[in-house]
DNA sequence: TTGAAAGCGCTAACAG
DNA sequence: CTGTTAGCGCTTTCAA
């Protein structure tokens, strides 16, 4: 193991003073003399002191982390989430701890359990895809233990929380590909009980009456939004008598699957289907086509659900709010026909 | 702020016995009685008690975190690396707390800074581009705090790492664009100080020797590993009269890039330029054409890296070793030419 | 079988 | 101006 740092009794033993002393002196306070602070600083710069966070932590009740659980580590839509969290985190003096739920609604439950045994300060959380059932949050809201959640989100009247206009967003899609031609539009859900997915459908129903087309049952399919299923659902969506002419996938995992599954059967995009997703700026410009999609603004939604968790921080009893971020519809080759 | 947990001393008094008894009983030590011990154990289960890492840390001088430090959070290679160290700590009940370098060598110095004050246990690093000196380490080596490299590292005689099998690898990415009939091979090289882009050149170097194919410094280029600069190189590479036929580009993002610049000049891959990248997965299946590329194995690159941390953890004196991590040449579109 | 006390590193109220 | 003391939550001798 590591030799211990130098402790504020080390120095007060090697200059002869008191603890107090020297913690004092370290912190400009007035009471000591100037000659016994420099002194004292100087030594603590020679002997490179950092004060201990277990000791003030354990003094001050609190450990400056932020638990932070997403869905997977590995997508950029949440690293740029958790980049946009540390970014605010950092200059509120905080550390976050990661947490990957992996998807699943027995570790995100695990996870809330280990960070708050942790001892961190409150939780900013996305939602496993298998979440339906939020007990596991109760201790932090009975404890006024901070708490925000991003994108996939739950218990809204009484939680802070940070989502995209997802309703407006997924209507515009649907208009967009009316636009350019598509009648037979073909929406990918993911899980019902997902906010993310309900309003989603709600705007693709919206965006399908604005433009005087019917709904089509036919045309809407679901799948648990990993990129083998949403290769199912695309392939039952082009199997069936349904004749989709467009599809919007509810997110990058299932555009990108989709896009697979187009491409694999020879069908050209956007002439025999169009494709739009719901993504973030990265991944949309290197596939093939290019991906037209709402991007959403990932950094941002971190920033921001940091921001809403620093409120509570220092408003403890403030009522929840919910942030919603514009989003943009980002136009590319994949839904764009000639004519 | 949120209520206090329930600490011993809360459940000591409320059953009259001393906070000895009850640390000793929730550890099922011999000497309380049976009964004791399972009034304890049951109130402690009631009050949902959890033991206060930070007045353990304090006491017994040891956090259970693990910093990691990474150039960027926002790519696949760096998010699924660490996805593999988490595994692995995990499984030693350790956290992990991740910093990211932003490939900036004054963020990287900052992190090491900031990581140890945290006190966090050791450090698991990849180097930030701009890093050619490494002063930054030396507290941690004087007071033998673990520290482990991975895929970018230094000072290996000192400290233990995990690469790749860089050397082999770019040597054999050359063979193959020759096999494909390529025969003025293009490497895109990252800054010359880091270990990866020395190694790969060697590779390339030894490859073209292999097949009987002259060194032409005009085919050499150089970029600092980000996207703009990446293009810039490829586009020089393409402007100059070295007319290559194939690019090897010596990480994504190189490689992405490289394939963006290519195509907006009309150019066909493989048949005009072939196209071979150094990338994990993910990424190479899902751009057009898909990219033939040396995949890392990420998730077990950081098991590897946390595997030889907690080796210096549980034996403090160990010598360095360094891990060196099989790669796979997958072939794909992007470098395999019908005739 | 249980309790008292010291100590991990630090701050702050209280003395001197 | 500086020192003493108590206490944050916990483990671990040492006493009883």
């Amino acid at each position: 193991m590591s030799k211990r740092l130098v402790s504020l009794k080390d120095m007060a033993k090697e200059l002869g003073v008191s603890i107090s002393t020297v913690s004092r002196a370290l912190k400009n306070h007035p009471d000591i003399s100037p000659e016994m602070t420099a002194r004292i600083q100087q030594l603590a710069c020679e002997r490179e002191y950092s004060p201990n966070p277990l000791a003030m932590g354990l003094l001050k009740q609190q450990t400056k982390m932020i638990g932070v659980i997403v869905p997977d580590l590995v997508t950029h839509f949440y690293s740029s989430i958790i980049s946009g969290i540390e970014s605010i985190a950092k200059q509120h003096g905080y550390y976050i701890l990661i947490s990957s739920s992996n998807e699943s609604f027995e570790k995100e439950t695990e996870s809330v359990q280990n960070l708050l045994n942790t001892r961190v300060e409150g939780l900013i959380v996305c939602l496993s895809q298998e979440t339906s059932s939020f007990e596991h949050f109760e201790p932090l809201l009975r404890n006024e233990i901070p708490l925000v959640f991003f994108d996939r989100v739950c218990m809204t009247d009484q939680v802070s929380s940070v989502v995209a206009n997802n309703v407006e967003a997924a209507r515009s899609i649907t208009c967009h590909f009316y636009e350019n031609g598509c009648r037979r539009i073909a929406y990918i859900a993911g899980p019902g009980h997902l906010n993310i997915s309900k309003e989603r459908l709600d705007g693709y129903w919206q965006g399908l009456k604005d433009c005087g087309l019917k709904i089509d049952p036919d045309l809407l399919e679901g799948c648990n939004l990993s990129a083998g299923e949403a290769i199912k659902a695309t392939a039952r969506l082009l199997d069936s008598g349904a004749k989709p002419d467009a599809i919007f996938g509810i997110n990058d995992t299932v555009a990108f699957a989709a896009m697979k599954e187009i491409k694999r059967r020879g069908l050209q995009i956007p002439d025999d289907i169009a494709l739009v997703g719901f993504t973030d700026e990265f991944h949309a410009t290197v596939v093939d086509p290019p991906l037209t999609s709402i991007t959403h603004p990932t950094f941002e939604m971190g920033q921001e659900a940091a921001r809403l968790f620093f409120r509570q921080v220092e408003n403890p009893g403030a009522p929840p709010v919910q942030a919603i971020l514009k989003t943009r519809l980002v136009i590319r080759k994949s839904s764009v026909r000639k004519d």
